[in-house]
RNA sequence: GGGCGGAUAGCUCAGCCGGUUAGAGCACCGGCUUUACAAGCCGGGGGUCACAGGUUCGAACCCUGUUCCGCCUACCA
């Protein structure tokens, strides 16, 4: 293991500066060449941590230094499990189906929908789709995502339309999929129907108008609605049953004005009556309580809107008006009739689509549902059986559930994304789904398998054009990751091995859908949890303390930080937050980061630089040295401080573990350790010769272990030293895949910590001194005089004498009344003569 | 309306299963350059821990209430 002499001659010359921007882009490279982070699906030896890496959407390059905060945050401890000797599953996804693919699409190119075919559409998505992943790789490869890209897939690709097209179909043949025609959430700009989970309350100013509408004997009664142009759709007036004043309505109908037609009044308990009148309007629909209200008491249909959000014909004059202009339009004409009694500002909070934020409505469509609510409590359950970091994350979870008001509608009419494996019979409607077989299957472009329907007999069929939710296929990628959808031994192999999955890894804000929705899956489809921990990240902010995003302009982009700085600086930053915490980004951070990179470099080359072609670091045990009481106590706090690092990554902890190992690094082993041994090496007498030998070993002990805790956090920097030095003497190929230092408790010396607590007394004193007579702090002088009240000091300071003239740089230790500076601890007291 | 997270030095944040004079980095002030590092080292100043009560020998930490910021969630039309 030795390096031969010529070598040496490259340790003396060891570059004085780190070259960040060569290296890591050196580092990254050596890594794909030497597939450094792959995935052993053959070992049957280490055990497996599985990773979901969390897919970005990739058509629009959106990322900013929050997400690699997010990434690098889940990569911290990955790496760790790594060095811990786990097989690591760690494949790299990307999300490019669905809606957000068509919205930068159509935004990127100004498209009109009426005037491009399906076909060029999709062509258009698929190229942006391809451009954005070569995009996305590069910047997780400079920063330093330690994925294997070999595991890459894509949510258009052909194993995730196979897997979302199985996983329909095992949901329908299992009865949990329906096919109903039901009032659904609609988004009239995308012109989609939509789940509860694309839709976000926003708070509106809005205006509550107390409109007249007339009992049947002609007796006014006043209604209170924020939507006067719906009108037209009412179907029924409501009263809460206990309201005396509305009882004399029963069994009557009403008069609906401008429209002058009747509706029937009903009595609910749900009507609060100390809104408004007391009485409440139902339309078909203006919100979930009218649907719900429609459902249970079976009440008629009047539908106004129609799919772009415009009233139809059985709105009468308005015909044709969208909802805004509607309104004012039925508010003028009310207002001529005398018929507005009163308007009142108000705030309320309206259902709009997350990717637009237009105001969502409903209508009546035949759509796909997955049934879900039937299940809470299995949801629930599985909430609880996987393990949450931080855990409050989870209560968002839970209540998300607790809070579903509808199944899952999975249909999607949109061009871009995965089709449902399914079509019609032309005479019957009879559902004719896909065979397992024929997967993935555009029933646009094929046929079905069978040749007639089995119910009727016709041979016409019509392919079903909408197109899954885009969270159809995201839901899907533990499965997705596991080969589920593929039969061969080494896909069921793969399953077993990988799944449930170690880790799931995700931003907060898609906890209701990416999450929720996985854990439905899984559940119904392995009737397992899809993973056993789980990570939330934080938001980056920007200074102020706002959430960064490209629509807010507040973005600030990762390639210029990492190529000021480095991508490990930038990784620093990201370490700075604990979990699930937001954090502003502050460029002062990362240059931090770059100063404790620049710290490691000049300790290293310390080190290196005074190696002799003799050394060899496992010539002996550590502990068989002949170890000072110095060495013993810097061998002491690393062990300690080992241990504190490891018990935080094992609890994800990864922000404290840091800040251990850095306050270690600083505190402990530079300014102190180094600082007090160093002058061994400018004493070339060869009496110091075996000191320098231990010292030498001690150094690489600590040093090369210390690395290798800083490796999770700052990959490349670690590498490089790894590999120009350390990797001389050590086996393996890469610090990422040697081993996690061992805790070795025979290098705990406790006494040894109290004992140095009196040396680094002194040499603070000794500093201090210094300092008030503006004397070098590495100048040499003559004597240390050292006073002490504690006569079980004596002994103390007398063997460890050696280390205190190294350490204050004197010739000698002498006790001596004179010395009258006091030290931090009050029965030592110093003073320097030359 | 309910819930969660945050409020600590000028700034960004630790500490919070109670226990000696509350920490770090940046910023600020003073000093120090042949012997790893000036993108450095040594030293220093700086905080009534959001506010008000309470529990306790002792509270930044536990309890109650209040204010502000952020988020999640909610059928008051």
């Amino acid at each position: 293991m030795q390096k031969n002499t010529e070598s040496f001659i490259d340790f003396k010359d060891f570059p004085k500066n780190y070259d960040y921007q060569t290296v890591e882009k050196k580092i990254s490279q050596y890594w794909e060449d030497n597939k450094i982070y792959k995935f052993e699906p053959c070992d049957k030896i280490r055990k497996v941590y599985s990773v979901d890496t969390p897919p970005p959407y990739v058509s629009s390059s959106h990322l900013h230094v929050g997400h690699v905060m997010s990434y690098s945050q889940a990569e911290f401890i990955i790496r760790y499990k790594r060095m811990k000797g786990f097989n690591v599953f760690y494949p790299m996804g990307f999300d490019d189906n669905g809606l957000p693919t068509e919205r930068y699409v159509e935004k990127k190119y100004k498209i009109n929908k009426s005037k491009i075919t399906r076909e060029e559409f999709i062509d258009l998505c698929l190229k942006e789709t391809k451009s954005g992943i070569e995009v996305y790789k590069s910047l997780w490869k400079s920063v330093g995502i330690s994925a294997d890209y070999g595991l890459s897939y894509s949510t258009i690709d052909e194993r995730c339309r196979k897997t979302s097209q199985k996983s329909f179909l095992d949901l329908y043949n299992k009865g949990l999929i329906e096919r109903r025609n039901e009032p659904i959430l609609w988004c009239p700009q995308c012109r989609t129907s939509l789940a509860q989970a694309d839709v976000v309350l926003e708070e509106f100013s809005g205006v509550l108008y107390d409109i007249e509408f007339k009992s049947m004997d002609g007796k006014g009664l006043i209604i209170s609605t924020t939507r006067p142009e719906l009108l037209g759709g009412c179907v029924a007036v409501y009263a809460n049953p206990a309201d005396e004043r509305y009882g004399f309505l029963k069994g009557q109908n009403v008069n609906v004005p401008l429209y002058n037609k009747e509706v029937p009044v009903k009595y609910d308990e749900s009507v609060d009556m100390n809104y408004g009148t007391g009485l409440m309007m139902v339309c078909t629909w203006g919100d979930a309580e009218d649907v719900k209200k429609w459902k249970e008491h079976k009440l008629d249909t009047a539908i106004v809107i129609d799919k772009a959000g415009r009233l139809n014909e059985l709105s009468g004059k308005f015909n044709g008006l969208n909802v805004k202009e509607a309104k004012k339009a039925v508010v003028e004409d009310l207002n001529e009739k005398f018929l507005i009694k009163g308007e009142k500002p108000l705030i309320h909070n309206v259902g709009v689509h997350d990717r637009c934020a237009t105001p969502v409505e409903f209508i009546l469509a035949e759509q796909w549902f997955i049934k879900i609510l039937d299940n809470k409590d299995k949801f629930i359950g599985a909430g609880n059986q996987m393990t949450w970091h931080p855990e409050f994350m989870k209560a968002r979870y839970d209540e998300w559930i607790n809070n579903l008001k509808w199944d899952w509608n999975i249909s999607r009419q949109r061009f871009y994304g995965v089709p449902f494996p399914v079509w019609y019979c032309s005479e019957c409607g009879e559902v004719i789904t896909a065979a397992e077989t024929e997967l993935p299957v555009d029933p646009a472009a094929n046929s079905p398998a069978v040749n007639k329907c089995p119910k009727c007999g016709g041979k016409e069929f019509k392919p079903e054009t909408d197109v899954m939710d885009t969270w159809m296929t995201s839901s899907m990628t533990p499965l997705i990751n596991s080969r589920w959808a593929y039969g061969d031994i080494e896909s069921k192999e793969l399953l077993n091995t990988i799944y449930p999955m170690g880790l799931r890894p995700q931003a907060q804000e898609i906890i209701r859908t990416w999450l929720f929705y996985t854990v439905v899956k899984s559940i119904y489809h392995t009737e397992n949890i899809p993973f056993k921990n789980i990570m939330i990240s934080g938001w980056g902010l920007d200074k102020n303390g706002k959430k960064m995003s490209k629509s807010l302009g507040n973005f600030v982009g990762p390639e210029d930080i990492i190529s000021k700085y480095s991508a490990d600086a930038l990784r620093y930053w990201a370490s700075k937050a604990n979990l699930g915490q937001d954090l502003r980004f502050n460029e002062e951070d990362v240059v931090a980061g770059r100063k404790l990179l620049i710290k490691i470099w000049n300790a290293a080359r310390f080190l290196i630089t005074n190696i002799s072609p003799e050394f060899d670091p496992y010539e002996k045990n550590i502990s068989d040295l002949k170890l000072s009481r110095i060495d013993k106590w810097v061998l002491t706090e690393f062990e300690n401080a080992l241990k504190v690092c490891e018990n935080n990554m094992e609890s994800y902890e990864y922000s404290f573990a840091l800040r251990t190992a850095s306050d270690f690094f600083y505190n402990i082993y530079c300014d102190n350790y180094l600082e007090i041994i160093k002058n061994v090496f400018w004493d070339e007498g060869e009496e110091n010769a075996e000191r320098k030998k231990t010292v030498l070993n001690v150094m690489y002990f600590v040093s090369l272990n210390i690395l290798k805790v800083f490796a999770p956090f700052m990959p490349f920097i670690t590498e490089e030293l790894y590999l120009s030095f350390y990797g001389n003497f050590e086996k393996g190929k890469s610090i990422h895949l040697s081993i996690w230092p061992e805790f070795k408790k025979e290098l705990i010396f406790s006494d040894s910590v109290k004992i140095a607590g009196i040396l680094l007394n002194i040499l603070e004193a000794s500093r201090k001194l210094r300092t008030n007579l503006n004397l070098h702090q590495n100048h040499r002088i003559g004597k240390i005089l050292i006073q002490t009240l504690n006569p079980d000091y004596i002994g103390i300071i007398n063997e460890i004498s050696g280390d205190i003239m190294s350490a204050v740089r004197a010739e000698r230790v002498v006790f001596s009344d004179k010395a009258d500076f006091k030290t931090a601890d009050g029965d030592i007291f110093i003073s320097l003569e030359k």
